[in-house]
Formats: C-alpha cells, structure tokens, sequence
DNA sequence: GCCAACGTTGGC
DNA sequence: GCCAACGTTGGC
C-alpha cells in the first residue's frame, strides 16, 4: 500500500466537502508529474488531505483511494476550468481517482507542525515555494502526521 | 533545442 | 498584496 499527500484549497473543496459528499473523484490536476503520481495510485491507498491557501496549511484528515486511475471527464467540457482542447477520448492526457474520506483529524497538522517533525525534514512540501499538489509520502511521514493529527477512527 | 517571457501556485 | 519557485509557451 502507498501513502499520497494530496492538496486541494478549502475555499474551493475542503475535507468536510468530502465527508459530505462520501466519494469525489479527485478532477481538475493539470500538472504532469502530479497526474503521474495519480497514475501510481491503487484503490486502498490512504493519501493525508492537505488545505493550502489558508492561514494556516494544514492536514485536515486522511482518505482512502477507492479506485483505479481513469480519464479526467472535465478535460473533454468545453465549459469547465479544466478544458483541455488537446485531449481527445481517444487520447486523454489527464487522469483522476475517487477518493473516500476515512478520518478528520481531532487536530489539524499545520505546516509548522509538519517542519517540527523530524520524520517531514526532507519532505518537498515543507520546502519554500513547493507547488506540486499530489506527492507521494513515505509510511514514517505518514503515521508521524497521524500520531500528530489523533483521528477519531482507527485508519488501518 | 534554447531560453526569455509569462502564468500559476501557494506561503507569507 | 507580494513574490519565490517553477512549469509552460512560443519566438527564433
């Protein structure tokens, strides 16, 4: 099993969103090496959910992966965001997953709180001007995040 | 294929 | 609102 970190901005889709919705499919990543980590992904993956863009970052809770990787449906609408005129059906360029919350955690794990662990010092997300928003975490990183973090539910 | 200009992310 | 980092675009 792999451990994923994935970011999404509260104002735009939060981990309360999540839990709300039950299953999302993870849309919108138009950033290659970040598709390519997506397209690592198994179904029983556990990923931290991250809130950027807000004061302050933090991991909000933890989701399971809940599916394979498959074609991104936003980048054939025209109308969306996400439009991508050089996709065809034929020859998708952007992939996502559906994901299902498993546990908020009982305290956010800031980014600050992630710099004071030991286990995230050489994490790019804890390095200046890291953009990347779906990066692979190793297990200490995980559960350090979850030692910090106290889920109410158990996550294995 | 190089690289300058530009755009985006996201912390601060 | 600023700006660092860095990916993308497009002229050449």
């Amino acid at each position: 099993m792999a451990y994923w970190l994935l970011k999404s901005e509260p104002d735009v889709f939060s981990f309360a969103d999540l839990q709300a919705a039950g299953r999302e499919p993870w849309n919108g990543i138009r950033n290659y090496q970040a598709r390519n980590f997506l397209r690592q992904m198994c179904p029983g993956d556990l990923g931290l959910f991250y809130h950027s863009n807000t004061q302050p970052p933090h991991i909000a809770g933890v989701l399971r992966v809940v599916s394979e990787p498959y074609p991104d449906d936003l980048q054939f609408v025209a109308a969306s965001d996400y439009y991508d005129p050089r996709s065809s059906t034929e020859a998708p360029r952007w992939s996502m997953v559906d994901v299902e919350p498993v546990a908020a955690f009982a305290l956010p794990v800031t980014l600050d709180d992630l710099r004071a662990l030991p286990e995230w010092a050489e994490s790019p997300l804890v390095r200046r001007g890291n953009r990347l928003s779906v990066m692979p975490v190793s297990e200490a990183e995980f559960r350090a995040a979850l030692r910090a973090g106290q889920p109410a539910q158990s996550v294995d």
